[in-house]
This record gives structure tokens, C-alpha cells and sequence, in this order.
DNA sequence: CCAATGTATGCCGATATCGGAATGTGTCAA
DNA sequence: TTGACACATTCCGATATCGGCATACATTGG
């Protein structure tokens, strides 16, 4: 439930900082809310603050989101790997007895 | 609390497919904890599940993955062009007046 | 200093989630 | 068919999280 809360703060923050009730106008939800989301993102280090008078400015930090990237990124080429090994094994079964090709 | 688990499980499937068994005794867990996580991870599409025998057979699905891999690699991109654009405008500001160069 | 504005925090009830224990379902082996 | 094994599901209590509300804190303007 909260999830898609904090990815709708983060997209909103992804071409721009913005105050807090900025965010709130925008996702439509009381400025509470906004404020408690952002105190979680703030601690995770996906979102950081800047003081602007009495508004206080969030924008996001691409670092962690890189370590995301990089994670996401590690099980995609381990399975293409694996899917290439696949192939190159059933490659090789196909060359030494071509009659099996194909075959479930 | 969830998360570190459902982490611990996709990293254990990272390089191969894994029985439940398998999978609780790696995490040290009992085996309903792992067959519940593995419903919602089934549930979310992030691993795929094969029968063997009484066993079953649990494998990453790296599409879910890719879509997250391409999630964050957006604020990436986005993060890196404002700083390019920054370093561009310092940059101009250096030519136009050479005199303020480095200055807070 | 005081009032207004912008934000953060504390408390609350509702809901969700976790892990544990017991139980249900399905498959193999004898 | 029966018992053993592998796994899934259900029920439970404890804990976490959410959103709403009221309120505290900080900054600005008068």
C-alpha cells in the first residue's frame, strides 16, 4: 500500500524538486501524508532535502536508485547468460545427432 | 521486514533453480514462511515455478526485473543530464566572465 | 512580538504482514 | 493402498504501516 505511494512521490521528484505541498496538491493527499513518505525516502537515502525559507525543497538521489539499477541489472544478465548457455547446448546437441533437433 | 527476505530468496535463485527445501534451509527458515513468500514473489511475477516430483522447482523470472532495471536507469538518466546541464552553464559562466570563475 | 504559512510529529483506529504451528494436498515408493 | 515426503494453505497472535486528525515547530512578514 505504501509502495506505489512513494514510487508516485519519487516520479513527481524525478524532473524537478518540489515543496511538500506541492506533492500533496499533486498526489491529493493531505499534507501529513506527504510528510511521513518523505521522512521514509529521507531515511532510505532515495530523496534528499534542501531548506528554502520555510518550505522545505525534495529531490530526489539517483545513488541509491543506481544501486537498484545495478541490482535489477545483475539477475538480467545472469539469466541471459544462462538463457545463451541454453542455446549453445542445444547447438551442440543439434550437431552431434541431428535427428533429435527439435524435439520436446 | 518482508523485503530482506523476498531479497534473500531472489538472491538464492540468482544463479539456479531451487527447491523449497532448498530455499529454507539456505535462509534458515521454516518451510510455510518460504512458501508464502514465494506465493507473493510467484504472485508479482518475479520467480517462476516448475514441478519435479513431489519437489518444486523455483526459478527468477528476469522480465519483472528488467522492468525495475529500466525504472531506476530513468532517474539515472535524468539525474545525470541536470548535472551535465549544470557543469554547462558553469562552464558558459566561466567564459562570460572570467573573473568569477570558482567563486561561492 | 504576533499572526500566518509551511512542515513535522504524535496519537489513533483500521488494515496488512510477518512468522509459527497445525493441517491439507499431491506425489513417490513399497 | 499405505506411509513417507515435499509443499501449500489456514488460523493465530504480534507487530508494522497507512491515512486522518490535531498539534508542535520553524520561518517569514508586519
Amino acid at each position: 500500500m505504501a509502495e506505489p505511494r512513494r514510487r508516485e512521490i519519487l516520479d513527481a521528484l524525478a524532473h524537478q524538486e518540489r515543496s511538500v505541498g506541492e506533492l500533496a496538491e499533486l498526489l491529493h493527499v493531505a499534507q501529513p501524508v506527504v510528510s511521513k513518505h518523505l521522512k521514509v525516502l529521507r531515511e532510505v537515502g532515495l530523496v534528499e532535502v534542501r531548506d528554502d525559507g520555510r518550505r522545505r525543497l525534495y529531490r530526489v538521489d539517483s545513488r541509491p536508485l543506481r544501486e537498484i539499477h545495478a541490482w535489477a541489472g545483475r539477475y538480467e544478465r545472469l539469466w541471459e547468460e544462462r538463457f545463451a548457455l541454453v542455446d549453445e547446448v542445444l547447438a551442440e546437441l543439434a550437431l552431434e545427432s541431428p535427428d533429435d533437433a527439435g524435439r520436446q
